[in-house]
RNA sequence: GUCCCCAUCAUCUAGUGGCCUAGGAUAUCGCCCUUUCACGGCGAGUACUGGGGUUCGAAUCCCCAUGGGGACGCCA
């Protein structure tokens, strides 16, 4: 049995998205689950639209994703040679024609078939002609389709399509001015490249016929297909910039992991049972093509957050650490004069969605407090209240060992002496001490402030209160 | 318009002729836990697009309709 050969094949015309990067998880999936390579190539023979900064921001999402490929990336604009040898190898076995026709007469030609409710295609008025060709035209070239029968594959996720070669028209090969298009650059790249399968997305199902037809003209027997359907926005409408995030690296920046992202995407369109949760181990050994699914799916924001918090749980801290440090930067929080990372991953990650909120919510274990929170002055900070801080300071001023056990205790013995529940005390200290009405349990935070700020804090807190 | 593809709760999905008075997850709403915010636990409501067949029996098979998506480029 031959080695499975999957790849992914963006153009770069832009970040890589959503839609993409799940095409590029099947793909790698299936790759790494048969045992076989997994395939980058970029195919940039679109010359206006391609840029190299494209080219970086996919490079860089596959890396966040950590979809390691064993080849590549190729590019295509580094192949055009072997292209070109390509068409003329169509061109001398009776495959491949000129055609001179002009941008303006296409349009014209299909303004009339729309008119007469047809399909608008190319009508192959140069195919077998004997024409002298207009002077000055510089011509493409066209791939001479078989004008009957059927082509038939089995899809992978959708079972047997056919369609008929009527319906198929003499698409174009290599443009006027040399370059050859998409159509023809896959094929040759897919039989080049010892491709076994090509999973991608449904919106190339009406491309697949041609591409069979070409691979057979070129003497090659196509690889198997399999269309995965592609992703919708959450009103059930074509994905696009007005649905959010499409972008796959937006995603790092808001605060998601890449595992959640993962998560989220291989449940998008594929299914284990009722399994919801798969680390990239279980993704890869439980993938199976039978269990993808034929509709599209329209994306979930709500899913997706829950997956992250998921993550955020469970994933060692060590890990969550280490992504965190592109929110330190991104949020310019100096945690020099603070707790470690890892003591606030431990107190902040089952109470925050994201890891952008996981540092937000905790700049005040960093920075000094400058305003406390208005709805927080209202309801806690009341005329008794000064007093009420004032016993606790004392009480936590006589601690030794500043940890959660001894701190709870002090603020217990303030309330006893108090006469009050810790409800009184409690809430009004969580303001004086973070200027804000939530925050993690009192001892974890007071011990991650640290006791001579919290002291300080509440020093602070108390003084405010007398004088407004 | 023509061709192709698709169709189970709001959303992601399980389901491959009887196990389905349709299961799970997210979201929503209750209740419990609770010093805040959360986490967690328990519970509730919500779906087989419609119509014809096939069959002793259809969410499951077939046909039609409807709806959605895609393609129809010297884009990929």
């Amino acid at each position: 049995m031959t080695k499975v050969r999957t790849r992914f094949a963006p153009s770069p015309t832009g970040y890589l998205h959503i839609g993409g990067a799940r095409t590029a998880l099947f793909s790698w999936l299936y790759a790494r689950k048969m045992g076989g390579d997994f395939i980058l190539r970029i195919e940039d023979t679109d010359l206006e639209r391609s840029t190299q900064a494209s080219v970086d921001a996919i490079l860089e999402a596959m890396a966040w994703l950590d979809l390691h490929y064993d080849e590549g990336p190729f590019y295509q604009t580094q192949r055009f040679d072997r292209y070109k040898e390509v068409v003329q190898q169509l061109l001398e076995s009776g495959h491949a024609y000129y055609c001179y026709t002009s941008k303006d007469e296409l349009d014209a030609m299909r303004e009339a078939q729309m008119a007469r409710k047809e399909k608008p295609r190319y009508d192959g008025r140069w195919r077998d002609s004997t024409e002298t060709p207009p002077a000055g035209v510089s011509p493409v070239i066209r791939f001479k389709n078989p004008l009957e029968g059927v082509v038939e594959f089995d899809d992978m996720v959708r079972g047997k399509i056919a369609i008929s070669n009527t319906e198929l028209d003499d698409l174009i090969i290599a443009r006027s001015d040399g370059i050859p298009t998409y159509n023809l650059s896959v094929v040759v790249d897919d039989i080049d490249m010892g491709i076994t399968h090509v999973i991608r997305g449904d919106d190339h199902i009406n491309n697949t016929p041609r591409q069979i037809n070409i691979m057979r003209a070129l003497g090659h027997e196509p690889p198997i297909f399999g269309h995965v359907p592609m992703i919708l926005g959450p009103d059930g409408q074509r994905l696009s910039k007005r649905h959010g995030a499409v972008n796959v690296m937006q995603y790092r920046d808001e605060g998601y992991t890449p595992e959640a992202l993962l998560n989220y995407l291989v449940r998008l369109g594929w299914s284990h049972g009722d399994q919801e949760i798969f680390s990239r181990e279980e993704m890869i050994q439980l993938f199976a093509a039978e269990d993808l699914n034929r509709a599209p799916s329209a994306i979930n924001p709500d899913k997706l957050v829950w997956l992250n918090q998921h993550y955020l749980k469970t994933l060692p801290v060590e890990d969550i650490v280490k992504q965190l440090q592109w929110q330190l930067e991104s949020q310019k929080l100096d945690i020099s004069q603070g707790p470690r990372l890892e003591h606030v991953v431990m107190a902040q990650r089952e109470r925050v969605h994201n890891l952008a909120e996981m540092l937000s919510a905790s700049r005040y274990f960093y920075e000094p407090i400058t305003s406390y929170h208005p709805d927080a002055i209202a309801k806690q900070f009341k005329p008794e209240t000064a007093n009420y801080l004032q016993t606790v300071q004392d009480e936590l001023a006589s601690i030794e060992h500043w940890q959660d056990e001894p701190i709870h205790a002090a603020i217990q013995t303030a309330c006893e002496k108090l006469g009050v529940k810790l409800g009184k005390v409690g809430p009004a200290l969580r303001v004086a001490v973070t200027g804000n009405t939530s925050s993690p349990s009192l001892e974890v935070t007071l011990r991650l402030v640290g006791k001579e700020r919290s002291l300080e804090r509440i020093a602070n807190a108390i003084k405010f209160i007398k004088n407004s």
